[in-house]
DNA sequence: ACTAACATGTTAGTATAATAACATTTTTCG
DNA sequence: CGAAAAATGTTATTATACTAACATGTTAGT
């Protein structure tokens, strides 16, 4: 999905995509269970079916149901979620949006972690010059 | 604004914060032009004024126009944006969204940046002991 | 096969989002 | 001052977002 078609959902249909986002797939009662204030059933399905005759997902089945997920691949989602609150929020900084991060978050990251983003940032060193 | 806030817009509300939040802060005719499609000067006033209802803008006076900006601290909205985000595509993990966007933006870091974040990490570290 | 339980599809009404014409007020400058 | 220019406010209409009742189909266990 491009940053484009993600702006101009409306807020249901943004609600409901990152409720699937967040599950990478999802039935009509996921969502609805992750819905507050809650709808009903039928309301759910009504979006689910929007959202995919406007090729937003698309639907297996699973046995007697139906499971949803995006139409477009995780990993383009994330960059171009990331891309939109760079440019928006942060004057399109990522170093001032990795800081915010590592301020908001950095007591989450192991040890483990701290190392593997450090290489990152040295091969990034490396391709700047 | 909380993030539930920020959940609860519409397309054009959203649009049209996001537009204020990307320049700080905006007249009515700045609005306008970063629109696409346009919209007449007056459905956008109507707009800013609604938001202003709301209570996510506020306008002071800059001659004979309004001039209008987020009534939330700028910090406040970067942290709330990123949460989400991290939330909705990033599995709540601070060390994959940073090494998005290190991949997704690190040729744009200088020398002095790169530096500033290694210090950050090293930061984070001492305090995960 | 039967049927209870649980899916999905259809359809139509209501609420609110979206738009802009028109009226009014304020500013500026000759 | 006094009007032209340029802003804001009011109001009404249209589009679409939103909701859910009701109908229909499908599955799984006797």
């Amino acid at each position: 999905m491009s940053d484009h078609d993600y702006l101009e959902l409306g807020r249901r249909e943004r609600q409901i995509m990152d409720i699937i986002f967040r599950r990478s797939e999802a039935t009509a009662s996921q969502v609805q269970e992750d819905l507050s204030p809650a709808l009903t059933n039928a309301t759910v399905r009504t979006w689910l079916r929007h959202l995919e005759n406007k090729g937003y997902l698309k639907h297996r089945k699973e046995g007697p149901r139906f499971v949803y997920a995006p139409t477009w691949p995780h990993q383009q989602t994330q960059t171009s979620a990331l891309r939109q609150v760079l440019r928006t929020f942060f004057g399109g900084s990522p170093s001032r949006a990795i800081a915010a991060l590592i301020d908001l978050e950095g007591d989450k990251l192991t040890p483990e972690e701290i190392a593997r983003l450090d290489a990152l940032l040295t091969e990034a060193r490396e391709k700047g010059r």
